[in-house]
DNA sequence: CGTAGCCTTGAAGGTGATCAATGTTTGTGG
DNA sequence: CCACAAACATTGATCACCTTCAAGGCTACG
């Protein structure tokens, strides 16, 4: 019974970009092994220093990726969407330890594949390495677009970040973010205050410019924001 | 002749992390159509934004990656040091455009590698991509690592950014850095002022814990360093 | 119904940026 | 080889941005 899940999510996993140019047949093999988990809001899927056992592909929701700072307060490195494959890159070295925490954002589902799968199967496949190597190179760009605004003042940063989130929206349209985010995450994502993060964004609820009930963020003047950044 | 140098680089690529695994035959036959390159002080050998046609190793020296950020100042995200591959990430995205630029810190030498030779040769070979993969995942981690201290006092992430660099170092045990840094250079890839960095420096300086001379940066007390890192 | 997590607002204070002025080293062309 | 320009180093004064601290309200959930 827990194939058939697993058969349902195929169709779901050939829209992903690691597995553009597999069909199905090959995705089947390639999941071998495989299992769907359902992640509750604020579950770990992967903790800090566990060793890495196996990886992941995000199916549903989101997972925020971890790490926690000398000073003790938790930062985020990266938030993961459907389709983003997680701890992939470390599953060559042999005892590895995963080197953040992976925590569901809401109700979420993982695609999760054991290490020995990726060594087998995945590993020799140049196709598919050159995939994750792709999803790898987007958010090492990401990181390095980060540190371009280290020295922007806050309301740049944070509106690098809501522009960035609603560019991997699939429907952009309606300015909804794809993700529930609390001011506190957006705050340990880009190393703020939370009460420096509300102080900003209330001041562009006033103006209108974007619209937050529930956690959920809505961009309503897209210019605005871009409007900010170029802004000096 | 140009043959001739290459022969003679060989053994100096061997010793590197992206060949582990390849003997001299192999490593002759990925680096065919390349060319040695020597660069002088500041010269730039990538453009941010020029059409990506070939990729590189660096051979000896080093090289800054940089960007601009959208206040026009230049920001550091990456130093690349012998062994350190050079825009691999993005060979295989066609018309791909390079997302960095790349200037040389003091007389360097790097291995230029045309496109079409990854394509054809380096793609398919899954060992050669993992090894790869595992480089890019070590400046990942670096990212993300650097990620963590931005709450943190300014001295914490000099010293973070010392002794990362003493930590790639060849011989350590002097405690001189593998690299040729500007104060300017520091305050780059922190996203700092250089009067602060200077401010900082001069104190330990004064304290012993760092010497400076002509560029070159000795790390007297690593201790010191590691300590500050600890405190608080 | 009480706790835990999140949101909000205000006041005070510090870290580091900016500005300005000057000295030093490096590199280039006459 | 000298002169001049460019890049780098240094120091002090001022000031802005953001953090920290404190206190209170809101909502969700066991």
């Amino acid at each position: 019974m827990n194939m058939q899940a697993l058969e349902a999510c195929l169709s779901e996993l050939k829209s992903f970009k690691v597995f553009q140019g597999f069909d199905l047949k090959e995705i089947a093999n390639l999941c071998e092994g495989s299992s769907i988990c359902v992640s509750r809001h604020r579950e770990q899927i992967f903790r800090l220093g566990d060793e890495a056992l196996s990886f992941g592909v995000v199916l549903s929701g989101a997972y925020k990726l971890t790490k926690s700072s000398l000073e003790g307060d938790d930062v985020i490195v990266h938030f993961a969407i459907p389709g983003d494959v997680v701890a992939a890159m470390i599953m060559t070295q042999p005892n590895a330890k995963y080197p953040i925490s992976a925590t569901a954002l809401g109700t979420s589902r993982f695609l999760k594949i054991p290490r020995t799968q990726f060594i087998h199967n995945w590993k020799t496949k140049p196709d598919l390495i050159m995939n994750i190597q792709s999803l790898l190179a987007g958010r090492m760009l990401q990181l390095q677009d980060d540190k371009m605004l280290v020295k922007a003042p806050l309301t740049k940063k944070i509106a690098s970040l809501l522009l960035n989130l609603l560019d991997k929206s699939t429907n952009q349209s309606d300015g909804i973010l794809p993700l529930q985010l609390t001011r506190k995450e957006i705050a340990e994502s880009l190393g703020a205050s939370v009460e420096s993060i509300i102080r900003i964004m209330s001041d562009w609820s006033k103006k209108n410019i974007i619209e937050t009930s529930d956690k959920q963020i809505k961009i309503v003047k897209v210019d605005a924001l871009i409007q900010e950044l170029d802004s000096v």
